[in-house]
DNA sequence: ACTTAATTACGAATACTTTCGTAGCACTAA
DNA sequence: TTAGTGCTACGAAAGTATTCGTAATTAAGT
């Protein structure tokens, strides 16, 4: 019995994901078009690894048109979790804050984008107080 | 001609590059006890990793003794900035702000983490204000 | 000197991913 | 009906990555 686990993808399946997250339920000949954007590639490539990843439960399809409409069955939360994770622990040694400021480093966000993330800090170190109460280090 | 390139490492790779890392210059039989904690496999197999490796640039080594020992070629800065960037581009749509709260959310970070991690927007706000001077909102 | 154990080098098998060619079907227009 | 176009299904080739077996070499112990 084959496995048809949901909880890989390889590179070139991502960037199905992606375009699919990001459209919304598309054809082959969609998805395709917008790949070709960044690598050239044949449309039955396309094809195939979609059909792949609907066996793989990545995608799901809707067959009743004889163009199928392929949608995302995984969430994208879940990758990014997945990818989170196994960047903080592989790379970061489990710091969150190296790798934060990694990215802040890197990619400049916005000024509003630095005060959301204020916020958010804020509301977490708040939250400590409450739960935490006298915890003053560890 | 063979490329050689030094700009990308397999699964595989990655993890003795990680290894590397941490330990500093070690032995196929020191990586490759490590590597074990987490996957079975055969000692000539960590060995032609790491030989391919070598082949790479990826690592370099001293054989002086009949035990070679090696070391990593690369920097685990330049990875980091080309896995963090791949992810931003990739999973957050170019958003930090999306990683970095991904990032909290699942890894609790330290009180004190969090504390450092604010002192750094501080400071990058404060740069904002300086540089932008008149530049209230985009 | 001989045996044993640990090590390197390397070819080759296996497994996984990506790519594409071809066949067949359905729809449309002439 | 026939030709043309666009789609799916699928096998299989090509490309990569991983795994391991075997031979040769060295070191150490007896």
């Amino acid at each position: 019995m084959k496995s048809l686990k949901t909880n890989k993808a390889t590179e070139s399946e991502m960037e199905i994901l992606r375009v699919l997250w990001e459209r919304g339920p598309s054809t082959v000949r969609e998805v395709h078009e917008l790949l070709l954007k960044n690598k050239a590639s044949g449309y039955t490539t396309t094809l195939k690894l979609m059909q792949i990843m609907l066996e793989k439960g990545l995608l799901t399809r809707n067959t009743t048109n004889r163009t199928h409409v392929y949608a995302c069955a995984v969430k994208q939360v879940f990758f990014q979790k997945q990818l989170v994770g196994k960047i903080i622990d592989g790379m970061f040694k489990g710091s969150p804050a190296q790798l934060i400021m990694h990215a802040l480093g890197n990619h400049r966000a916005s000024r509003d984008e630095l005060i959301e993330i204020k916020k958010y800090l804020d509301n977490i170190v708040r939250q400590d107080d409450v739960k935490g109460k006298a915890n003053p280090k560890k």
